[in-house]
DNA sequence: CCATTTTCTTGACAGTCGTCAAGAGTTTCT
DNA sequence: AGAAACTCTTGACGACTGTCAAGAAAATGG
């Protein structure tokens, strides 16, 4: 009796859990579209297949959806270059691979990162998205230093810089090349790929 | 009589001007306090000696007023660092006083600065504000791009990287000490101290 | 098949927003 | 001093926001 309850009750939990992530998905493109300050419970649910009130029924406020939101990002972002880790044969063509990566993700999910920068800056402003912010940022950083790590075996060189700082400067360049490439420049990821190709080599010794 | 009325309509453009300066200072006290996506111009309006309604007299709307503001403020950043340019004696001198500059500015006008970048990210998604921002970028570039050849000058030695990787890079490790330092890290503004210190010689030939 | 629970819609609420017009208050000019 | 121009306040408008409650619709239970 008490495995069947479960089973309901799970199976209850995972469709509630489901149905979750799934109106957390067109918040999410609803939010990459419009940005932070300008999107709305009424607009997110115009674009899902219900109604505004919905949103309340799987969510306590809009706080607890967009924290939501984040974290479903967060697992989509993750393991996105580990590929890249786990292919490259060597320094050179990890580091190519690497710009390479770089610059599609600027190309293909832009207004999905450009999201990414809205919330974390959000986290500058508001307290209550800080924790959140500071993981995923935590978790980006290990995936760079993987990378990092990496390139340095197959050169055979050390690492002179620290994780953080080897994080902050990839994201400085991506963060800049998404400017510009929304801005319609044109040499935007080139000049992505260049700066990544150019400072790679620069974290090692020489 | 034409340099009469000349002079009056001049004074009185610059007495319109001078209560545009004045209220765009409020709001951009405002905007740094709340962040872009919660001010408003009535909140605006509330910080300053004025009620409401006067800001629809001296900016068009909300769009100006904003533009105006981040206009305002570049002309505040421009000149900050070309100081340090100025009394640099040697290239260490320089690389610790740039260090400590951007720590010093982080510590102090962090909440300027935020609002800086959250102003950048809504040029993400709207398109009135992206020339003005591009405008700022590149007047901050520039002053990275004097801050880095004056230490190539200094050193002897030529630069490795282009202006706009120069700024991304340094722009990226600011805004992580930022993140981090209003996050309540305690070691944020070091680390920043550190990261400058261990970067800017890597963009010069070895 | 009916009762119960879960899911979703609808409509309303109190509040805030940007904007604007009407008219006071103030300064300036003749 | 009176007229004219400029400056600022007040109050209102329509639209939009997050939130919630009442109840319809659907799924699940015995």
């Amino acid at each position: 009796m008490t495995e069947v309850t479960d089973r309901i009750s799970r199976r209850q939990v995972d469709k509630f859990a489901e149905r979750r992530a799934q109106l957390a998905t067109s918040a999410l493109r609803t939010l990459s579209e419009l940005g932070y300050a300008r999107t709305s419970l009424r607009e997110i649910a115009q674009n899902s297949d219900f109604s505004h009130g919905v949103l309340h029924y799987y969510f306590r406020d809009k706080v607890e959806l967009i924290t939501y939101c984040v974290k479903l990002y967060k697992a989509e972002c993750v393991t996105r270059y580990d590929q890249i880790v786990a292919t490259a044969r060597s320094a050179d063509q990890l580091r190519t691979d690497f710009a390479e990566a770089l610059a599609v993700t600027c190309a293909e999910d832009g207004s999905m990162h450009r999201l990414w920068y809205d919330l974390r800056n959000q986290a500058l402003f508001e307290e209550s998205f800080r924790e959140d912010v500071l993981e995923i940022d935590q978790t980006l950083e290990l995936m760079i230093w993987r990378i990092v790590s990496t390139y340095a075996e197959l050169s055979g060189s050390p690492i002179t810089v620290s994780a953080s700082t080897a994080y902050a400067l990839f994201d400085g360049l991506f963060q800049q090349a998404l400017l510009r490439h929304l801005s319609g420049q044109p040499d935007a990821l080139q000049d992505l790929r260049e700066g990544v190709d150019r400072i790679l080599p620069k974290l090692l010794v020489p």
